[in-house]
DNA sequence: GTTTTTGCACTGACCAGTCAGTTCAAAAGC
DNA sequence: GCTTTTGAACTGACTGGTCAGTGCAAAAAC
């Protein structure tokens, strides 16, 4: 169903579906072999191999190994930005308060992280390296995650279902660092664990039946 | 100074003899170096010009630049181990309780974090990463770290403190980064809070005084 | 006099990026 | 219909450069 058609329709660009399929492609190899490897140390004939390309066909489709990881990240934290969203506006709509909605992003950041792994991991690898070239679109995109959180919190506040005093950015960060950190120890120490067991143990924590009130 | 070394610390310089004192130097040079840029892209002859030293100095002291790596992994999560399991005991003998003792393991871990950022960031970095040599020395490594964590919440679910209905290992990964996180993206991002500012949003969460009971 | 460090030339492997050439399906010409 | 042309997509050998690791004689430190 993909290839065949270089009709294209009314899609931009003279190739039709058969280019996009490339990138795609290349962004799957990419993506484990860096989450495995790191980017220095995964080679662009690696990712041509594993994609079952020539290398020329990367550098026709991507500017250089830079520019194909770039728009990789940004394909995934859109994804993740989307799927944290949609599950604090549908938790919203069903009206179950501030710390449903966290709680139905905890579980969305698992299901996400369930699905892309890799990605996952090479999100955390590269996203406190300073002095890289990708450093920029990083930090745009990691705010534009963080950012929904801080949004959820300061509804809460806001609505006084949450106290004032927390420090909104500051626990956004903590929650988010919480589900990624549990989720990639769970797939890497501990996979036989079920993602409901994971969203309990994180639940528990954020309703502080940990460290809490009795 | 500045040393954002997980190696320095301890010995004085009169103990260790001259080729500790160049062991030492290599260190601090390979951690800033490879957090900023990773593995891969740090080059040997980088790393012993940081370290004022002569290339033929590195391969006299390491048998290769992975094992230089490898060696500064377990010196700087052996220092992060002693620190918890230090905080922990002591709170424990201020008989402040498994909360008391899980706050202090936090403080003592943003303390650490403050000096070795660069350590941090590294390990954070390689951890999840599957297919590398130290792959194995990592996760013994890891392990010493969470199960210090790991122990502290046994003992307050055996003392009653804590429900026994919490999941040890996932709580104890989670906590972990959750300072893990919430600690690089101080650093990164808001350097301007003060530890006790971070601490105090850390300790928050942990209470249940964000999602929990009112 | 032994250990450690230096300086530097050298090797062999590896790798990002290039480019001249190939493929093939659709469009144009007949 | 059928041949020819076009050009986007793709190929893979090749290049120029980089880098881990070596070898070694001489200096420095202890």
């Amino acid at each position: 169903m993909e290839s065949s058609t270089a009709t294209g329709g009314g899609s931009t660009g003279g190739g039709g579906g058969r280019r996009e399929a490339t990138r795609q492609k290349l962004y799957e190899a990419a993506v484990t072999l860096i989450a495995e490897q790191g980017f220095s140390a995964t080679t662009v004939d690696e990712i041509a191999e594993r994609a079952g390309v020539a290398k020329g066909t990367v550098y026709y489709n991507f500017a250089s190994k830079s520019v194909l990881f770039e728009e990789l990240l940004r394909h995934g934290v859109g994804l993740l930005t989307a799927s944290l969203r949609e599950a604090a506006d549908r938790s919203a709509k069903e009206g179950g308060g501030t710390v449903a909605a966290l709680d139905a992003m905890i579980r969305a950041g698992l299901v996400f992280i369930d699905r892309y792994p890799a990605f996952t991991q090479l999100y955390v690898a590269e996203l406190w390296r300073t002095n890289r070239a990708w450093q920029s679109t990083l930090m745009v995109v990691r705010q534009e995650a963080v950012a929904v959180v801080e949004g959820v919190l300061r509804k809460g506040v806001e609505s006084g279902e949450l106290s004032d005093e927390i420090d909104i950015p500051l626990t956004a960060a903590a929650l988010v660092g919480m589900v990624l950190v549990a989720a990639l120890d769970w797939q890497s120490f501990q996979p036989e664990r079920s993602l409901d067991d994971v969203h309990a143990a994180l639940s528990r924590l954020l309703q502080g039946r940990v460290g809490g009130n009795r």
